[in-house]
DNA sequence: CCATGTTCTTGACGTCGTGTCAAATATTAT
DNA sequence: ATAATATTTGACACGACGTCAAGAACATGG
């Protein structure tokens, strides 16, 4: 029993990094290894495959990233918490010089069936990026629905939450497409007015 | 002067055919040549590289989505017109088998600037791009402000076009992480119900 | 009708990243 | 100490990209 001659946690946060700033293509494997002070081969022989470490990489992102939404909704008005939640989305997108994007909104759209060797794996990743998307959409129905209680709100909330994050995905394709973070706070600023009603902005 | 000996417009649909249903990295220039008849150097020859083909073959393609946005907002009511631009939409994410999912979306978060060798054509990928969603936003725009004329709408006709957009490109990353049309469908209903009040509905 | 020049095509080559493997190495357990 | 087991290493084959010189096909001018 030989121990491994690397940090395995901080070997993935040295590959989600990667990942993050270049895409699933533009991560290398000889570069993470070099960062990380291993030979590829090691990679292989700790994850199995490129995409199984990225992976293994991206649920460790989801976990902080879901920690981030629950506090981002934790307190205040229902106003106060989808505020909240839509302003660290956008800065998430826009953290990193340049500007990383989504990491999830990426990965789910850089999947293709065709292109992965192993088609289990090819699934487990999509199942991780909408595992997310769901657990989100949960939380988000639950601040509605704790508002709904309060008489905060009074529609549907799971199809507010559906809208919500159908939004946050458009905010992350529209800010690769026109790198100007104002309009996207716009937007989210018009879709919290749609579903909770001008009328009652803050002063 | 020897001409060519490939058709150039089936060689782009070709081409955007494969980088549909694969994706930018799955798509094969040996597989693009093969299908054309044509040797890969030919390609070269012609477009200069794999990305500028691409390009070529994605402006073809905006160019029909651009006609299709077009004649789906064309008549009736607002509502019908939207309603027609998200079916059409969605039927467009949808088709093929399996489904392609949106290919400008997949090609906005497929872009990142250390994979491409010329910054130039990268920049004038995301140009085409973000080109066809302003276009498409200022389509609805016009919608929106010419049933603003007519009494069907009060609000600001920009922030609801770009609502649709977002709200758009957001049902084309759901489609890659849920597989779920009647969802999609769920969202763009609730989304136009949001935009024009869920009272004048038609019965 | 033929020669010339220009463009296109062809096939081979170098490069890079991936994935695999056998040999070497470093521990743990007996 | 020795055997057993897991990890590391470096070399290898493979696939796709991009380049290039040489050959091929056509237009033009004589």
């Amino acid at each position: 029993m030989r121990p491994r001659e690397f940090d395995h946690d901080a070997l993935l946060r040295i590959a989600f990094d990667q990942v993050w700033r270049k895409g699933l293509r533009g991560a290398l494997l000889s570069d993470i290894a070099r960062e990380a002070g291993v030979q590829r081969g090691s990679l292989y022989n700790a994850f199995g495959s490129k995409e199984a470490l990225f992976l293994a990489a991206y649920d460790r992102y989801a976990g902080d990233y879901l920690g981030a939404v629950e506090q981002a909704l934790g307190g205040g008005t229902l106003r106060d918490s989808l505020t909240a939640f839509f302003d660290m989305t956008i800065r998430n997108f826009r953290s990193g010089t340049p500007p990383r994007g989504c990491p999830t909104t990426r990965g789910l759209m850089e999947l293709d069936s065709s292109s992965s060797a192993d088609a289990a794996l090819h699934d487990q990743a999509r199942e991780a990026f909408a595992a997310l998307l769901t657990r989100i959409i949960a939380l988000i129905e639950g601040a509605f629905a704790r508002a709904a209680s309060r008489g905060e709100f009074s529609s549907d909330a799971a199809a507010a939450a559906w809208q919500i994050v159908t939004v946050t995905r458009g905010l992350a394709v529209l800010e690769r497409a026109f790198d100007d973070e104002a309009q996207l706070r716009k937007i989210a600023a018009h879709t919290i007015d749609l579903l909770l009603g001008k009328s009652d902005r803050a002063a």
